[in-house]
DNA sequence: CACAACCATAGAGTATAGTCTATACTTGTA
DNA sequence: TACAAGTATAGACTATACTCTATGGTTGTG
């Protein structure tokens, strides 16, 4: 599948597909039996990590982050006990959001208590 | 307070504190019986409000949002009606993080007893 | 009173994450 | 085959949130 149609299945558009191919998120092939360009062709793989990108993004993931995440998910560069510290290390980042999370909910609760008194 | 001890009580240097006292989120006061100088000072509720803007960032809320909050929160620009629509938002807000960071953790979750199972 | 430490302001610089423009070549369609 | 639509690349531009530098004035201490 060609660019376009990455961003179509996606909802990235091309321009944004493109700065993660340049930020090493995600990597196109080209086609050696077609000289006549130089277009690059995505796998359904890529739909997968485009997707996966989009989820730990909207959770505050940078783009650091989501590709050590995406090496220990995809690649090989990793062995079995690096891909599951780096897989450990996203789980505490992530309770440590949630509670972060929740401390803020109550703080907003109460306050919401506060204003609920209020004469106005 | 000058700015050096409110520095020092919060742990914002006093290049961000004056960065986000341009941005309106705080508000120092000058003293008119000084003429000599030109010094904000600043009282305890800066220091709550300070406080506030760490967490509220650290969850990854924007200095546009954290600004709404705190009009919600410290100023009489709102009516009871208005502040407490500002903090629903702000709580569902909250809520849908929780549940995409729930989500991720499912996923990683099963992705970490994948890798469990490699051999490797 | 010298001098270090502190304060304010303006404006430049940095990092992150895009977003857009210009250019040029390729492909598909009427 | 003309021409719209698609593709690649480089590089400029934007927004957010700082962070730092330069400058010049003020305050406190030995």
């Amino acid at each position: 599948m060609l660019i376009n149609e990455l961003a179509k299945r996606t909802g990235i558009t091309a321009h944004t597909i493109r700065f993660y191919e340049k930020s090493g998120l995600i990597q196109g092939k080209r086609d050696e039996k077609v000289r006549s360009n130089n277009y690059f062709h995505y796998d359904e793989e890529t739909v997968e990590k485009l997707e996966l990108i989009k989820d730990a993004k909207s959770i505050g993931f940078t783009i650091n982050e989501i590709s050590n995440l995406m090496d220990a998910w995809y690649s090989n560069k990793m062995n079995k006990a690096e891909k599951l510290n780096v897989l450990k290390d996203k789980m505490q980042a992530i309770n440590e959001k949630i509670n972060q999370l929740i401390e803020m909910k109550q703080l907003i609760g109460e306050f919401m208590n506060t204003v609920e008194n209020e004469n106005c």
